[in-house]
DNA sequence: CTGAAAGCGCTAACAA
DNA sequence: TTGTTAGCGCTTTCAG
């Protein structure tokens, strides 16, 4: 039976509410009976029940964050920079995962509602007004998703997927492909508006391939398909893909970069000890961990209701729900190349030809 | 304001008692009753409040897991497992990371203690007498540590171990090397304890190095020595070390495995991945998460203590203390081949790559 | 089968 | 500065 704070009053002759205050309003308590009262609570090996005072102060002093899959190395550095930060400030961050299961997340963010403080919900695939439902129930950051009136914070992968598109066009690529990552993924479709748009502006063709499960198993079992589809250079949908690809393309016979280029999105760790090194559009996951906890923090500050405070309605003063964009950088190395020997003729003709209405659907003969 | 129990005892016109029967003892209310209450719950949004919950029947409902080092990919698999075996039960399962610091282990399990029925402890580096303290905090279950009395599921890496060194040694490998892992790690004695052994027996010689961070920085910094030492075939604390020790030699120009044979521990994803696949003992963690919350909630279900129990003094039924012991398998792949002086063996002992043997078979240490 | 009452361990007014 | 008195939201005797 662990001590409670009534086994330390009686050990140290004080009334309960002043071990309470020793512990949680230091300078309200004289020093001496301080020093006692703690004293005795070492020797008893008490520690304060955070969950009893929880219950009346309303504060867990928890954060909870889901994620889609542990085992995805983007997740672990974003993890480790929310722990920490939490730490900080005294806070422990609870970690979920949903196994990709959409409806795991609404389970998990009921189960931790009353746990923690807030939620950080990472790359939801949950639909919108679920989001703003769940959002009365418990404070809710979202990463990498974008709801009106939420706080969020975003990795700019329209920009990443913009410049990885750019990085292939200057190399001289003009038969594109896209390996689409799950359904319901709001980073996903950024990436896909932007790809696609920073290709037609650029004059190639792109093919868009999926939805797909965004893991290794899912890029390699798409390696027959790219290889169909004749394109000469790929964007995947993130790291985990990019490399599964590679490997698939492999096995085909296909060489990455000589044959086919590849782009990542993410710079996993494990991008850089793949052969070849994985060239991709770096994402600032820990920035990300250390933002998304501030400002759940910052707005748990902010929105202490009093003891019986009012119903809370529709008045509520939703102050700065910020939504913050992170940028995103494209890393380059060793899986992408030149594009096939022929471009030359048409890079030196008329460089980013733009504005081609019809895409001439694979015009491009190879020799 | 989420609703309380008041509220919807309120609305279905009932005692709060009866409403927490229709959630808690079903068969103790009227059906009628009760599906009125449970739709007046439903309209409200009402849902128990776990922590308040808690605090009255002693029972959270989850369970804590503390590991060293969330990124380091041995772990995901096995927090997945532990997930979704305790979901099973109806648990949660919060995860906390320590950053490889033994300090925080501590910390975490006194801010654990009362908010899970019990701790999961992987790989722990703090001393014996402090794990026996704590565990008399909070119910331990221990992964890859052995401490007498207290529950605990072990890999059986020592056999691991000596299963690779005989590989090793079948190959005619005579000059042996361990890159050793992080201090205090049990894991790490009882391979070298085994890799040390076997290598005796096998008349060859075994430099150990280390003690080292048991990452892939950790391994790629020890090719020097490995190369200075003169190592043929090098057996690694993890496949992390493992994959930086190729890393590394290969900036050396040194060729795995025509140069050196490198063998790693675990069987992470990713030594699927690189190039040369690694030959590695695996581990089976998703096994060890699902029978370590398995006995944690076992035991949880015996300990039970009545409201208003005794002292629970040290003559506390301390029931089945299994030890359970979780076995390795070595699995070749491309990152070992023969040793210097036998090249010309390889075809006639060569044979298809593998010797997956019988899939775990758990041998039980009694209490 | 349902209600009344007594708390779980703690904090927060309010007095003293 | 300290003690008293109410609870937080819920479960669990014990009556009825």
């Amino acid at each position: 039976m662990p001590a409670t704070i009534r086994d330390v009053a009686r050990a140290s002759g004080v009334h309960i509410s002043t071990v309470s205050r020793a512990f949680s309003a230091p300078h309200l308590v004289n020093p001496e009976t301080r020093s006692r009262v703690l004293a005795c609570a070492e020797r008893l090996g008490y520690r304060p029940n955070r969950a009893a005072r929880a219950l009346i102060t309303g504060r867990t002093h928890n954060v909870g964050l889901i994620v889609a899959d542990i085992a995805n190395p983007f997740f672990p550095p974003l993890i480790k920079a929310a722990e920490s930060q939490a730490r900080h400030r005294d806070y422990h961050v609870f970690v979920a995962d949903t196994n990709e299961d959409p409806a795991a997340e609404e389970e998990l963010v009921h189960a931790l509602a009353k746990q923690v403080d807030g939620v950080l919900l990472c790359s939801p695939r949950m639909s919108n007004s679920l989001i703003e439902q769940l959002s009365r129930e418990v404070p809710l950051v979202l990463i990498n998703r974008q709801v009106a009136g939420l706080p969020a914070v975003m990795m700019d992968n329209g920009q990443g997927a913009r410049s990885a598109i750019d990085h292939l066009l200057a190399l001289g690529h003009r038969d594109l492909a896209l390996l689409g990552g799950p359904r319901g993924s709001w980073t996903n479709r950024e990436i896909r508006r932007s790809a696609v748009a920073a290709a037609r502006a650029g004059g190639a063709d792109l093919t868009v391939l999926g939805p797909n499960p965004p893991t290794e198993s899912g890029g390699s079992a798409l390696a027959e398909q790219v290889h169909r589809c004749g394109a000469t250079a790929v964007l995947a949908y993130n790291d985990l893909m990019a490399i599964g690809l590679i490997e698939g393309l492999d096995a085909l016979g296909i060489r990455v970069p000589q044959d086919v280029s590849v782009v990542g999105i993410d710079d996993i760790a494990l991008s850089r000890l793949t052969r070849p090194k994985l060239t991709t559009v770096a994402t600032p996951a820990a920035a990300a961990g250390r933002t998304a906890v501030d400002m759940l923090l910052q707005r748990d500050a902010t929105t202490r209701a009093g003891r019986g405070a009012g119903r809370g309605g529709p008045g509520d003063d939703r102050r700065t729900t910020a939504q913050v964009m992170l940028q995103t950088e494209l890393v380059i190395r060793d899986s992408t190349g030149p594009g096939p020997a022929v471009e030359s003729h048409r890079a030196a003709a008329g460089g980013p030809d733009r504005q081609r209405t019809t895409p001439t659907a694979n015009a491009v003969v190879a020799p």
